[in-house]
DNA sequence: CGTATTTGACCAGCGC
DNA sequence: GCGCTGGTCAAATACG
């Protein structure tokens, strides 16, 4: 069932809205620097969806043409994941292994907020604003594509995500995020924000 | 030569 | 307890 997604939150439990409204063609791809987390969703506000609205080809920020926060943070993927990707919710634990997860072994596992979108696209790795280094790839069952990790290569930052293709719909790329970023994104030259600042001007930088 | 990516090994969690 | 799986590490390799 791929027109049905849920997102979860802590106050408003869980909800639908159709996944497609977090479908982007790739030529919009630039809009992603606005969607991800740290972004998007004001920390201290209650998250809305506005299921009226969907993402148009050639439409900026959708965001902008609602007065509601169309995305919510929370454990987003995993619900995402069980209902397109049938995956199983125990499946999404978080997984911190090797010396770290010795030294962290007495500490209270902290699940990240989480945000997964699908896009159809033919690159894997869309820009959205941070830069992420590689530090893994694993096939996973069922799927003839491999699962990319990915994290921020800011030194303070935490926030990982993951790249995979949608085992029913290769076209499509399933990108889920882990984390809250502590920083604004990381800019390339031309991006510059003082270079171009009204490039930026649709995005929800907080 | 410094940085990023690749990839096999390792580890923890889970189900049986 | 054992095998399977996903997530991460880190050495080797590629690249600019």
């Amino acid at each position: 069932m791929l027109n049905q997604g849920f997102l979860e939150d802590h106050e408003m439990g869980l909800f639908p809205f159709p996944s497609n409204m977090i479908s982007l063609p790739l030529d919009s791809a630039q809009t992603l620097k606005s969607l991800s987390p740290s972004n998007s969703f004001p920390q201290h506000s209650k998250p809305q969806v506005d299921c009226t609205s969907h993402f148009q080809a050639s439409q900026l920020l959708p965001l902008q043409t609602s007065n509601t926060n169309l995305w919510a943070w929370g454990e987003v993927s995993e619900i995402i994941s069980n209902k397109i990707l049938g995956v199983s919710r125990d499946d999404h634990h978080l997984g911190v292994s090797g010396i770290k997860m010795k030294k962290l072994k007495s500490r209270r596992k902290v699940r990240e907020p989480r945000f997964c979108f699908k896009t159809m696209s033919d690159i894997d790795v869309l820009d959205d604003g941070y830069r992420w280094r590689k530090y893994g790839q694993k096939v996973v069952k069922n799927t003839q594509h491999p699962r990319s990790y990915y994290r921020c290569t800011q030194d303070t930052c935490r926030v990982k995500k993951r790249v995979e293709r949608l085992a029913e719909d290769p076209r499509m790329v399933i990108t889920t995020y882990e984390g809250r970023h502590a920083h604004s994104p990381s800019l390339n030259e031309e991006d510059n924000l003082e270079v171009n600042p009204s490039k930026f001007d649709n995005f929800f930088w907080l």
